[in-house]
Order: C-alpha cells, then structure tokens, then sequence
DNA sequence: TAGCCGGGTGTGTGCGCACACACTTGCGAT
DNA sequence: ATCGCAAGTGTGTGCGCACACACCCGGCTA
C-alpha cells in the first residue's frame, strides 16, 4: 500500500522526483518566479517524461481564478440560426462553469454594420480573457483582433474564417466545399440545360456576404465541372415583404422558363420556398442552407429538396471550450482551423438532426 | 472583509445557519448516519432555503471515490467502424479521468455470438459501477440486463436500442429511419422499375442483424411508399472471398438485367464496390452505411454514391460521458432515447465528416 | 562589519468537501 | 455504581493545487 499505487502524477511526485519542493515545480509549472538553470532543466524534463497533467479540478478549487470569455455574435429570436449556436454557447458554459470561467455575450445586428461598430466601442471599454468572434464584419473583425493581440487576449473566431489574424482556432466550414455541396444535391435532379435561380436578401448592412460569397464561387465551380449549360438568374428578396417577392419571382420564372432549380445561400430559404409552395411550383427544385425551424418546415413539406447545415451548435460549443481549455490548461487546439462536417438534410433525416447538440 | 462576502453558500455556512456542524449536515446530504428530528428538519430547511448547490469540483476531490467504466464492444482493426467508436471512448476516458471515472474496455467478436457469450461470463466476475453495452447481440444482453439490474450497476445501450431494459439511457440512430435515409439516396437516381441488389455477408453468428434487419424494413418501407416496383435480390457475400463474391454477383446482374442500384445494410459495402469497380458497372448505383476507410475510399472514386453514417464517436462519447454524469452527479441524462443525427456523405462532403468528432 | 539586495528555495495554509474517528449523552442491564 | 450500547454529534485530516510568506546565501555598498 505504497505511495506508489497512485495512478496520477502529482506535484509532489514531481518535486521528489528532481529533488525539489513543490514550490519550484510550482514555479516552472506557472513560469513564475526564478528558478535555476539547473533545476528548471530538471523538472521539465520530469515534467515530459512522465506526461504531467494537471488535475484541473483541484487547479480551480485551490486557484479560485475566474476567468470571464466574451462571445461576440449577432442577436436572434427564437429559432434563428444564431439561437443553435447559442445552444452551444450555452451548453459549453455550464461546464465551463465548473472551472471557474463565465461568459458574457455581446450582440450586435448583423443587418446594421454600425452596430458593430458600435459593440466594438463598449468591448474597448470591458475586460475579458477571452473571445468568441463571429466574423460577419470581417472587414471590422480584423482590425479588432489586433487591440486584442496588443491586450493579450486570446481569441477564436467562428462563421468564416480570417486570414491574417492571430485566433487561437476557427471553428466553422468550408463556405466553398459547402457552395459545391449545395450545388451537388440540385444539380443531381436537374437537366444540364435547366437555369437555376438565386435568392438573395438585400438589406442595409450587407452582411454575411463573405460566407455567401465564397458558397457561390462553390457553387458555381461545381457546376461547371459538371458541365451545366443553364443561367443562374439573380432575385432580389426582401426580409419581410411577401407581396414585393412573389413580383419579383413571378417576373423572373415568367421571363426565363427554363428555370427549374433555385438555391439561396443564406440561411433564408424559407422566403422562396414560400412563393414556390404558394404558386404550386413543385417543377422548381429549391436548396439550402441552415436548419432552422422555417426551413426545416419547408423540407418537411417537401418543398426544399434539401438543406446544408453546419453545426452552429458545435461551433459554438466548441469554441467556448478551446478558449477554456487555453486558459485553464493552457493547452492549444489540436488544430488551428476546424473546419467542420458539412452536413446534408433531406425529409428523411432532419427530425435527428438537432439531437447531438454538441 | 467578513464572512458573508462569500457568494457560494458552503457546508460551514448550512452549519452555522442550522446551528450544528459540518458532519451533520454532511450526514443529511449523504442521507446517511443518524440525526435527530430536529436537526434533521431545520438542516433540510436551511438547505432549501438557500438552495444549496454542492461544489461538484472539491466534491470530487475530496471523495477521491474511483469509478470504472465497462465498455462492452466489438474488438476491430484500424480503419473499421468501431474504431470510430473507441476513438469518442478514448475522448471521453480523457475527460473522465478528471473526475476519477476509469474506463476498462471488454471485446467480443462481433462475428462470433459464442465469444459474447464468453465475455458475458468475464463480465460477472468482474465488478464496475457502470456499463456501456453494444447490443449487437440483443438476446443475450437483455437478460445480462437483469444481472446489473440486481447488481445495481447502471448501464447505457448503443448501437441499437432494446425495449424493456433499464437502461439509463440509449445513444445511437433509429436503424428504420436510417433504412429509409439509404432507400431515398438510392431511389432518388433509380427508375421505379429498376432491380435492387442487397449485399449480404454471411457468416458463422449472424451478427448485427437486429440493426440491419430494422434498416431493411425501413428500406423496405420507403420503396414502396414511393411506389418502387422493382424486385431486391440478395447476395450472400463473404468478408474475405473475392473470388467467390465475383462469381455469386456475376451471376446475379446477368440473370437480372433490370438491376440498377445496390445497398447494404452494414459497414461492407466496399465489397460491392470493389466489384462494381472491376467490372466498370458505373451503371449500377450503390448506396452503403457506415464512413469507414475503405468505404470513403470508394465513394471518393465515384463508385458508391453515399454512405449514411451515425456517428460512431458521439456515441461513445456520450455513453460514456452519460454514466459519467450520473455516477458523479446523480444527474439524469435529458433524454433517456438519443436517437442521434443520421449523416449523408458524398463524395462532396466526406472529407470534413471526422473534424468534429466529439 | 553591518546592512542590503536579489536570485533561488522551501514551508505552510486553505480552497469545499468527504469521511474516519472520537466523542457525548441517556438509558437499561449487571 | 459500573458498564455496555445506541443514537446523535463534532473534530480533524487530506484530496492536488496555488500562492503568500519566510528563508538562505552570496556579493555588494556604506
């Protein structure tokens, strides 16, 4: 019944094992104080052999260090897009909470830039370990991040990725493999001549675009590998303007007949979805993105052929803990861009979809 | 600087309030040791009271009270598809260690129901405080089911669910639906005419086949719903027989001209492909479960058209992480039937379907 | 020589809890 | 009166770690 039979590898074990105190492993652990050359060769070499892991649940009982992350993400209404990535947020907080991190969330509009602006302003003014970036804003987002590298303050963007910046992780997908992925599931019921239609939402802000543009260059690449022939045809949407829409759609499908594909590359589906339930034009094959409630009504109708999603769940989960795990453990992601499963929903499978949150 | 600064209410401060000590009111949380009326009642109220919240963190600590897991799983090879689920019981094991649950895995020969038969003997030597239990073989977990019931050892299912088991809670994918999701890939490029082969793997248990039978009726299901009227045709296959393989699916396209589309209801669905491949048939669809390696392989070259897959990792993970919570925290699962997504992969989208394994 | 300083080190305490152990009190049996 | 016993209660220790604090020693200045 030795000492010995003890699986884990404390402190103490360490410091007999170079022939110290726990206090200086303690020291070279948390790179404080000074330590001899000698020493700190030592103990770090203990500290690699024997694969040291800190047990964090003592780590936070005796630290009593609170940590506070701040998520920066668009507000939402229930059943938005951005309220599954909240799911995640919140999932990911009440574990987090066990090692003394909170979290914070601050919104802005995603259709107004000056509220971004704006919640840039007020994040100057607060203090975080931490953030949860989603990089709608791209073009502001990076300018942020350095005000962030200069404060030493980690942080992890989700949505779309940014190049140039210092995050700590991205967690999101590929918006050009999901371009093609979208692409793939309506091109495969479709005539190579066929033309297909664009939804777009027009707004103040013009937000997302980075993410929808690079799903369109997706898009549009595949199509062309496969030798489609057809047009794409654009349509001005509005958010909530259902009788200027169906003018609009009308137009077009009047126009161009040989239209029998359409596809949005936001989460908005659901608004021509609508118009091609409403006008009975089962003939119009209809994909796109995001499960979110109004979608997924429309696929369960049959109406959408199908949706790709992307996990806002998991990135949000996910995100929060990278942060955690670098600032309690101060271990880094496996990798630095995750890009994230693509995910195909049709009638058959979406009613599984949201039951592995994380 | 007194006291009352504390924000968390702690066992000291029950006491204080309840006028007794620590060890009492422990005795009333823990239920167990004697204490009188009187105490017993004004420590509960004080409790309620102040809606005390254990600290999970130094409970555990302190406890030091080690747990094991069992995992009762297939034995597999690099590449198979219960690699994918060790790979989420590894995750876990890491983040289980943390609150001093050990996992110890026990595998059986998913082939060979006499070696589960064998492993179930083991098992009842052996002592755990929970059980993570693949039901591939479902007669003969259901009475072992029993045994734990009396043993008081709580245990999840995966895989496939089993009614009337006590299971704390089921994670896997609901195999009917999982059928329909192959049938509608399949059925999407296929004339309602068209014959279907099925790829069978014959071997001495009949393993698995509580999962594949559900999919086939849900398979099944769908095609007629959708007014196929083609025929299936089965092919009894072998696992390692590529020469007899040839020679039984030569035979049978031959025989029947009209087939044009191939499923199987487990993970070897490579082994149709590999034909299909050798004899250029790029005429015959096939449609497969599971993202294993040589299955991705082949859907990455164009011969299988999709593979539908349930995620391995969750699964163990959340079984693991289930029994976890419930032993540490004595909290319930939300949901006793986690019915996981059902996943379709293209060869557009496969190559991010491992990032997020968890 | 006393005093100081700073690099380097170790001891001790407490985080909130679980639990072993010692203890008190009242009461009936000897 | 002494003991045993059971019900009820309290004290103390340690889980693994962070960190305040005391300390030691050599070289330096006044």
């Amino acid at each position: 019944m030795s000492d010995n039979e003890h699986t884990t590898v404390r402190i103490v074990d360490i410091a007999r094992m170079a022939g110290v105190s726990v206090a200086t492993v303690d020291r070279v652990i948390h790179n404080r104080g000074k330590v001899s050359e000698e020493n700190l060769a030592r103990i770090n070499e203990v500290l690699h052999e024997v694969n040291y892991r800190p047990n964090l649940i003592a780590r936070s009982l005796a630290s009593g260090r609170q940590y506070t992350l701040a998520v920066v993400m668009p507000r939402f209404a229930q059943g938005e897009y951005w309220a599954d990535f909240d799911a995640g947020i919140v999932r990911a907080e009440a574990e987090a909470r066990r090692y003394n991190v909170a979290v914070r969330k601050f919104f802005f509009d995603q259709y107004d830039r000056s509220s971004f602006e704006k919640l840039l302003a007020t994040l100057r003014g607060e203090t975080f370990d931490g953030a949860v970036l989603a990089t709608l804003f791209a073009e502001m987002v990076s300018p942020f991040t350095r005000e962030l590298d200069e404060r030493g303050v980690p942080y992890v963007f989700v949505d779309s990725n940014l190049p140039g910046c210092n995050q700590l992780a991205y967690f999101g997908t590929s918006s050009f493999d999901a371009g093609a992925v979208a692409a793939r599931l309506l091109y495969d019921r479709l005539d190579p001549g066929s033309d297909i239609v664009v939804g777009r939402i027009i707004h103040r802000g013009d937000a997302g675009s980075n993410q929808c543009r690079s799903r369109e260059e997706g898009f549009r690449s595949y199509l062309q590998q496969q030798g489609f022939r057809g047009k794409l045809h654009y349509a001005a949407l509005r958010l909530d303007d259902e009788a200027y829409n169906r003018e609009v759609l009308d137009d077009l499908l009047l126009k161009h007949r040989a239209i029998a594909g359409a596809v949005t590359f936001n989460s908005t589906c659901y608004i021509l979805a609508g118009y091609l339930a409403a006008r009975r034009r089962t003939d119009v094959r209809l994909v796109g993105y995001d499960v979110i409630r109004r979608n997924g009504q429309m696929l369960d109708e049959g109406v959408v052929t199908a949706l790709v999603a992307q996990r806002p769940e998991a990135q949000g989960y996910r995100g929060v803990m990278a942060l955690c795990e670098w600032l309690v453990e101060g271990r880094r992601p496996d990798t630095a861009e995750n890009n994230m499963p693509i995910d195909i929903l049709l009638k058959e499978n979406i009613r599984y979809y949201k039951n592995n949150l994380i």
